[in-house]
DNA sequence: ATAGTTTCCGAAAGCGCTTTCGGAAACAAT
DNA sequence: ATTGTTTCCGAAAGCGCTTTCGGAAACTAT
């Protein structure tokens, strides 16, 4: 490897602790002994070691992120992104992000390795549930950390979410105001926490314009295979929904194919919105399709980043633990008025 | 935090050493004691710190993956996948991922804070282009490192990678034996080693087998909508080609969707073949495409992390450093013979 | 010239662990 | 009972850095 301290001080004529002080910025030190100290340690290309600063500092100078392997997050290039956003904006403070795989059978292992053993200062806890033991594990350790989504309506933990309820009654109400009555829901597991609570927006909404709900028009479907096979089930009813609201952009991707294949003519035999869709990431771009529209998945990551430094300095004011984006509805030629 | 192994030493009555000693399988240590010292561990939940653990170890116990932003990495699924099966093989022998986003501009620098700074092992360096500085770099610090991909055909370096000619040989041949003459191909930037290798292959096979390689058929475009875009300029050809070659699946999905979009019937208007493609990522299952298909990315990512652990511990043979995979070529109803 | 300040730096302890080394205790052999 | 072996464990040094503390040197004020 380089050179380390000693070396780097010995080689100067002074003493590690001086070298030290000169590069970490204390003001106790000659400018001209500072800039003696900063030159060579360029030329030497002089890098401290990590884990040795890490030690004495007591900090880890990471956070970590558990990558949930056993859902959709998998291959969701929204997760990737906003991955890539995070780490950038970390990055730029030093601070590396850990990346650690786990099944959810060991992902309680797999977080305590990994603050426990002191590997890193804070937590992005993705992929919420309605229930999520892993935030009282969290709340427990006294390690920050921040939820990327809620948890039930718990407030005593930070979290970054979308105002999913909201989505779901935009799209709700637009396609309610061009008439149609029957909309069919497609959605993900409800054990996750976006997905119940679009879930509750769509059913509430629909309640409140007095539109029914029907049990068979609701439909799991989170990935582009059971988006595809839902849809092959709603043509089968005798009441065909006029309108479907899909809950995610991947199973949207599904259900879009499923109602070409059939032969549908978007936005006049059927309308459709997709939630969390974003025109570039469904591969259907062409069909412009009308959406609810989370924050970019880049402003995501480096609002997350952001807040998780506040968290870990010590810097974050209360009211700002809880950040709730607020989704927009963004219309396209997959929606029309109802046809009767 | 929790208790250290002072504490826990103390607690027992013996010496922060046996403690160590117990716990990292040396065998000078009455059994009775080391199972008490177990026990006692396992009870209070003790967890090393692992940055000290590092330091005394002189290891640090992570390997590092610099994850390229500006490239179509990002998004792409099968990139995601394989980092998952990576870190989780990885995972099981107690070593981290540390993912480090960085630019192209400054990867460089990251490198060398990850390496220089002692904070990794080895380093995965994904995206090999043709002629990679990185490659150069990670030679001069001599810190193990493994290629994901080639780089040009040094073989002055570990690497991991796909036949890419072969690939494209085989898809080229068996167009050419159903009678196609003028294939297109559309492909990824040519700086990117498995690009140019798959381009080689092309132009290489097409010029054995006599046919004629059209600069007005070969095609930049390696994300959708630029996939999408080489379709409309095939169109407007005079001499359209019968079959098209594309060398990655995110641009085959555009390459397909804009011929379903003008209207083609896949297999007899057009025959296509898309390298890379995998059927279950490809968002068109329902078309049955055929692909040139390389090994899953879970087994890329688990032969990776197995082939750098060799190459950390020097266990490495000679004659293991390169690992090339055979593509397959899995025919499918997108490809059909030419007709007249 | 003396005392009081300020500036600058080195010594040393410490971060939490590992690992070598030596020696006490227990055992075996004579 | 003496010596030789083993078995087991503690002391101590060290990993490469940070940070406190105290003191020497240089300066200021009288």
């Amino acid at each position: 490897m380089g050179v380390d301290i000693k070396q780097l001080a010995a080689g100067l004529g002074v003493s590690a602790s001086t070298v030290s002080r000169a590069l970490n910025g204390y003001t106790d030190i000659k400018a001209e002994t500072r800039e003696r100290i900063v030159k060579r340690a360029n030329e030497l290309n002089y890098r401290p070691n990590l884990g040795a600063q890490r030690l004495a500092k007591g900090r880890a100078d990471a956070v970590g992120l558990v990558y949930p392997l056993d859902n959709d997050y998998v291959g969701n290039p929204k997760f990737l992104e906003m991955i890539s956003a995070f780490s950038s904006r970390l990055e730029s403070q030093g601070i590396d992000v850990l990346l650690a795989a786990s099944h959810a059978a060991n992902e309680m292992a797999t977080y305590d390795r990994l603050v426990r053993g002191g590997r890193v200062d804070a937590i992005l806890l993705a992929n919420t549930k309605v229930h999520d033991p892993r935030i009282d594990f969290m709340l427990q350790t006294g390690i920050p950390f921040l939820g990327y989504g809620r948890s039930g309506n718990r407030m005593d933990f930070p979290w970054f979410d979308f105002d999913n309820e909201a989505g779901s009654r935009m799209a709700v109400e637009h396609l309610a105001s061009l008439g149609h009555k029957h909309i069919a829901y497609i959605h993900s597991s409800l054990e996750f926490n976006f997905a119940l609570q679009r879930h509750t927006g769509f059913v509430s909404s629909m309640k409140r314009l007095g539109l029914h709900v029907g049990s068979e028009t609701v439909i799991q479907g989170q990935d582009r295979r059971a988006g595809y096979a839902a849809v092959e089930k709603l043509m089968l009813l005798p009441q065909r929904p006029s309108a479907i609201l899909v809950d995610n952009n991947i199973g949207g991707v599904g259900v879009l194919h499923a109602l070409l294949n059939a032969g549908m003519v978007l936005g006049r035999d059927v309308s459709v919105v997709v939630d969390g869709g974003n025109p570039t990431d469904t591969l259907l771009h062409q069909i412009d399709v009308a959406a609810v529209m989370q924050p970019t998945s880049k402003e995501s990551g480096t609002t997350m980043a952001e807040m998780l430094l506040k968290l870990m300095d010590g810097s974050m004011p209360e009211d700002g633990k809880h950040v709730l984006m607020q989704p927009k509805y963004v219309d396209g030629k997959s929606v029309g008025p109802l046809f009767l």
